[in-house]
DNA sequence: ACCTGAACACCGTTCAAGT
DNA sequence: ACCTGAACACCGTTCAAGT
């Protein structure tokens, strides 16, 4: 993409600096195109035109770049989150953070590594608390006392951020469609529940394209459950 | 523990021989004392007082050894349900879901690397769906439509088995009182509604526990919110 | 059939050395 | 100050060889 050789040579322009910055941006790009997986010390070298161990001059080890990265997608949220359109928190609580949600969904759904790395950070980064004080502005303002509001981060868990921990991930590989067959095929005897919520799944798929786990669906139906369940204890005060 | 010198010794008791049952069970044992990141093919090996190529003979590889646990976790949690005192599902679905999440927490609660280990699984494992498959058979009987079913499992998510993705874990050697100090005394201008919500907590304090962020309550309170808006919108039809 | 030793291709990281 | 090469202590895994 962008070739080494050319005009520019002439000029023997030095190389741009490796810096932290640099680092972490090198490291996110690496994530979102091979997965985390490939993010390794020297594949993050390598992607930087330096040798591994020059790495270390930016980032104290791999963990610092964990933390790193994490730092950069938040920075991205909060980012699209200060943007958004959306009634102000005194007038309607629960717009306001579902718009600010789906945002910071949207964020994430272009870092798919990011959920992961996340919960494997064992200390809430300043990032993540400077989200979640951004969170409890909209509940604070929505008439929420401290401990529900304290409540209400504990039941949003990372939906917070926009994302869910299913008990599966089904990949882009073998679509639902696929995974549902299988199983209607294999453990049709097993599993009679599951075979009598995929036989209705597949009974009202309209324009056959078995529309199931419409995540971006399912997500706003858990959200609004959710921000239902919060403002009824609100209001019973 | 098991010493292997002693009498006997003389009697030249051949070892018992490896098996996949055994090679999971250590490999268990060994997430559960030292961790995840403990968990490595030459380590389990040690423990089995074998040499690590000798594993291959019992699991392919080591994605197999996650599959595996995930089994052995599943099945204790099949068996934890499978006993509990509940309500039955026609006559209170809520009651006997309930029961059943709570004691598939418990489970969890001796694993607590299961979380993570589920969540990096792919591929749903027969034995998460045999347990979705138990879900589902309760709300069916508590009247769900298979598509109010399908979304409560979504829903409901990882929390259907007792645990919940939080932004960040604090762990024990920081307890939640000396994370929480720290951040009133570090960030008391820079995240204000966190100190709102922090001092709400100090001021509730009664027998100065600084009760804060008490998993299973917190657990219990989502769990209630959730299963109230699923009956409501159950009833709802 | 079941287990092993040596080897291979990778890791993250340290350290002394280069410019 | 910033980068590097060689090295160390680990990984998961393969393969030919042992019993």
């Amino acid at each position: 993409m962008t070739p080494r050789t050319g005009a520019d040579e002439l000029t023997e322009q030095p190389r741009i600096p490796l810096s932290r910055r640099r680092v972490l941006r090198a490291a996110v790009g690496l994530a979102d195109r091979d997965g985390l997986d490939s993010l390794t010390m020297r594949r993050l070298a390598q992607e930087l035109d330096v040798e591994a161990m020059s790495l270390y001059h930016h980032v104290a080890n791999k963990e610092a770049v964990f933390d790193g990265i994490v730092e950069v997608v938040l920075a991205e949220i909060m980012d699209a989150v200060d943007g958004v359109d959306a009634p102000a928190p005194e007038d309607d609580w629960q717009a306001a953070l579902r718009a600010r949600i789906l945002a910071a969904r949207e964020v994430l759904l272009r870092h798919r590594w990011a959920p992961q790395v996340l919960g494997s950070r064992p200390d809430a980064s300043p990032a993540v608390i400077a989200y979640l004080d951004h969170v409890l502005a909209v509940l604070r303002a929505g008439g929420f006392s401290f401990d529900l509001a304290h409540r209400a981060l504990h039941v949003l868990g990372s939906r917070a951020l926009g994302f869910t921990q299913e008990l599966f991930q089904p990949d882009g590989a073998r679509t639902a469609d696929a995974a549902a067959a299988e199983m209607m095929e294999q453990m049709a005897g097993r599993f009679p529940n599951i075979v009598w919520m995929l036989s209705g799944a597949l009974h009202d798929d309209q324009d056959g394209t078995l529309g199931f786990c419409d995540d971006q669906f399912e997500f706003e139906f858990a959200l609004d459950l959710i921000l239902e369940g919060l403002e009824r204890r609100r209001a019973a005060g």
